[in-house]
DNA sequence: TAGAATGCGGACCGTGGGTCCGCTTTCACG
DNA sequence: CGTGAAAGCGGACCCACGGTCCGCATTCTA
C-alpha cells in the first residue's frame, strides 16, 4: 500500500531532529526547559519542519523513545536468554524488569519527559501496552499468581521514570542498588516455589 | 510570632475557591481544562485574589488535597484500628495502602491534577514523604523484608493515580475488584508468616 | 469616623505549543 | 539536461494559560 518515500532532504532533516532531541535532553536539567524552539533551533530547521515531521510535541518524544528503545525490544522477541522468549518464567520476569529499569536509567530525562508529556497518561501509550502484554503472559506461566494483568501494572510501577529519577537524582541510589532492590522485589512477589 | 489573621473577606473567598475548584475537577474530562480563570470564574473572583491566596496553581491543588486527606490523616494517626497506629504491621500495610487507593478513587481528577502538576514530580510533595515515612516504619517491623524504604515507594506506586485512573476509566475495573486486587498484591509482597 | 492596612480584580505580560503560507528544493519524466 | 508540479521548508504569527501589577474598595483599629 501507500508509504510514498520522502524526500531525502525530509529524511535527513528527522534525523537531524531526533539526533538534536536527543542530545537536549541528555545534557538538561529537566526535561521542561528543553522547548519545541531550542530543538528545531539545535537541529538547524524551523519550527514548521518539526511539527509537519512529528505532528507535536508527545510524537516527538515517542519517535526517539521507540528509537532508543529498539534494540532491547529485538532482544526481547528474538534475542538469547534471560530476555530472549526461551527463558523460563521464573528468571525471565526479573531480567525484563531489570531491563525496564536499565533503559529509563540510561535515558532518565527522555522517559521522564515522554510519562509527563503534558497531556494523556503514559498507560495509554502503546509501548506500555507492550510491555504490559508481554509480561503478563509472562507471569501467568507463574503458578500460584492471582492476577497477571494487576500484577504487570504494579511491577511496571515499580519502575516509573519520575520514581527512578527521583532514587537516582534526589536520593543518590547508585545504579547497581537500585537493579538489586528492584530485583529483590520482584522476586518476592513471585510465589516462592516450595 | 506574627500569623495575623486574616480579614473575613479573605477567608470567605478562600473558602469560595476551594470549593469551586473541588466542583469543577469533580465534573471536568480532564484535569488540565480546568483553568485558573476558570476556577476564579466559578468562585466569583479575581484571579488575583486566586493567586494571592495560593501562591500558584500547584499551591492550591496542595491545598485542596490536603484538606480532603486530613480525615484519612487523623484516622491514620490517632484512630482505631485497622488504620490506627495500634494495629499489627501484618494487618496495617494493606489497610494504609487500601486507604490510599480508596482515596484516589474518591478524588480522582484531583490527585490526577496533582500528580501531573507540570513541573515537580509527585516525590517532592510533602504528603508523599509523609505517606513513604510512615509506611516505611510500618514495613520495618515485618522482619523478612530487606529493603522497606524502596518496598515502601514500590507499593505506593502501585496506587498512582495515573493508574487508577486508567483502571478506573478505561478498563473499568469496579471499585471492590481493585482493591482486591492491590490487597492480594500487598500480601503477596509481605512475607508469609511460616 | 478617619486613616491605615489589607485585600480585590481584571487588564496586562511572557512563554511556549502549534499553525500558516509564500518560497525553495527535489524528483519524475521527457 | 530542462521543466513543472509535488513535497517540503521556515519563521512570522496566533492563542491559551499561568502568573503579575496596581489603582480602587473593604475592613479593621483607635
Amino acid at each position: 500500500m501507500p508509504e510514498r518515500k520522502s524526500r531525502k532532504d525530509a529524511l535527513r532533516n528527522r534525523e537531524a531532529v531526533l539526533a538534536a532531541a536527543d542530545a537536549l535532553f541528555v545534557s538538561c536539567e529537566s526535561p521542561e526547559d528543553v522547548t519545541m524552539a531550542d530543538i528545531a533551533a539545535a537541529a538547524g530547521v524551523g519550527k514548521g519542519t518539526l511539527f509537519r515531521a512529528f505532528g507535536d510535541r508527545a510524537g516527538l518524544l515517542r519517535a526517539l523513545y521507540e528509537t532508543r528503545l529498539e534494540p532491547i525490544r529485538e532482544a526481547v522477541e528474538a534475542g538469547p536468554p534471560p530476555l530472549g522468549p526461551a527463558t523460563p518464567p521464573y528468571q525471565r520476569v526479573p531480567a525484563l524488569l531489570d531491563a525496564v529499569l536499565c533503559f529509563k536509567l540510561d535515558n532518565r530525562r527522555l522517559a521522564l519527559a515522554l510519562e509527563e508529556s503534558g497531556s494523556s497518561s503514559p498507560y495509554q501509550a502503546e509501548h506500555y501496552e507492550r510491555w504490559h502484554r508481554l509480561l503478563q503472559s509472562v507471569l501467568e506461566q507463574i503458578p500460584g499468581l492471582t492476577d497477571s494483568a494487576f500484577t504487570a501494572h504494579a511491577l511496571l510501577a515499580a519502575t516509573r521514570a519520575d520514581l527512578v529519577e527521583h532514587l537516582a537524582g534526589q536520593e543518590h541510589v547508585p545504579r547497581e542498588r537500585m537493579r538489586a532492590q528492584l530485583a529483590d522485589f520482584v522476586t518476592g512477589v513471585l510465589p516462592s516455589a516450595p
